[in-house]
DNA sequence: AAGTCAAGTTAGGCGTGATTAACAGTCGCT
DNA sequence: AGCGACTGTTAATCACGCCTAACTTGACTT
């Protein structure tokens, strides 16, 4: 049971869906997976069989598949990094949702641990800093829009004071 | 001369090596990018027919390696895209240098250019907005070490004030 | 129980990107 | 000029991850 060695970005994809799925059916069928990732059927049973001889779910040919302990520990770590980058884009960054949940898609099976990290840290502490905040975002926001600080900046400032506590 | 289509990874890593390899002594040769990418030279070799297939770099069998002003534009791209990854890493999310350059590295070659984008004009703002700037960075550093918010959290603040122009 | 059809599997192929091992070209030195 | 060392190329192989096409299974119909 040791932590072996990592999975293929494709591997965490199929181990994803197939989480996602068994979240909502109790089990998954090849064919979910298929469409979900948009790949072939025969794709999808290579997969399944890469999967199970690593121990990350149960699969027997022709058979319902369903998650190991271990395999929901991964795709829940997989999830995990999906979801700390879709909230920093969102949130942070003001990226739109679309482009933020492609994104991670991509990133999260690269994006080495410690970024990812700040990352969570980074929206906590903007929550906890009187200098940042709502007001801050929005200003960030604004000034993705309109390419430059907002006219009424001093005032945001002044918040600063204000809402500390 | 159309945008043609997207290079894989392993390739823009060898596009991004020669460039770096030609900065620095005009001209690159095959062991020098094997070396700087780990891989052997007859990858090396691969590759180059792959890159001068799509007029990236100028190659012909045994002889030296010079880029194309195609394969520069390209080049100048990926590195930009590292480049934005790694300040932003580094100035905002205040992440180790090394494990800065090794996320940008692999992060650069999948990351939506929106993402890219948002990252540059966030550090932008940064440098514009008065509750933003050097202080705040510093107060993110500070709780990233500590855990938790500053003491002199509010002299931090009234800087804001005294500091916008 | 047999038929049908969707779902699943197998086999074979393709492209990419890497490897090793053997071979070939280039260049510097005496 | 010839030798040797290093660099570069080729060929064969491998692992992945995908595909198509053909075959198998299982579960409803009737």
């Amino acid at each position: 049971m040791k932590k072996g060695k990592k999975l293929s970005a494709s591997l965490e994809d199929y181990l994803e869906a197939i989480y996602h799925i068994v979240e909502e059916h109790k089990v998954a069928r090849g064919k979910n997976i298929a469409d979900r990732l948009g790949v072939t059927r025969a794709s999808v049973t290579e997969a399944l069989r890469s999967l199970s001889k690593v121990g990350l779910v149960n699969y027997a040919p022709y058979e319902v598949v369903t998650m190991t302990d271990k395999g929901e520990e991964v795709a829940r770590d997989v999830i995990f990094r999906h979801e700390a980058l879709h909230r920093f884009f969102v949130e942070v960054l003001a990226v739109d949702d679309k482009v933020a949940d492609e994104g991670a898609c991509r990133i999260e099976h690269v994006v080495p641990p410690e970024i990812i990290e700040r990352m969570m840290r980074f929206i906590d502490f903007l929550e906890a800093c009187p200098r940042g905040g709502e007001e801050f975002l929005h200003g960030f926001a604004d000034y993705c829009r309109k390419g430059g600080i907002a006219a009424d900046c001093d005032q945001c400032v002044s918040h600063c004071l204000v809402n500390k506590d």
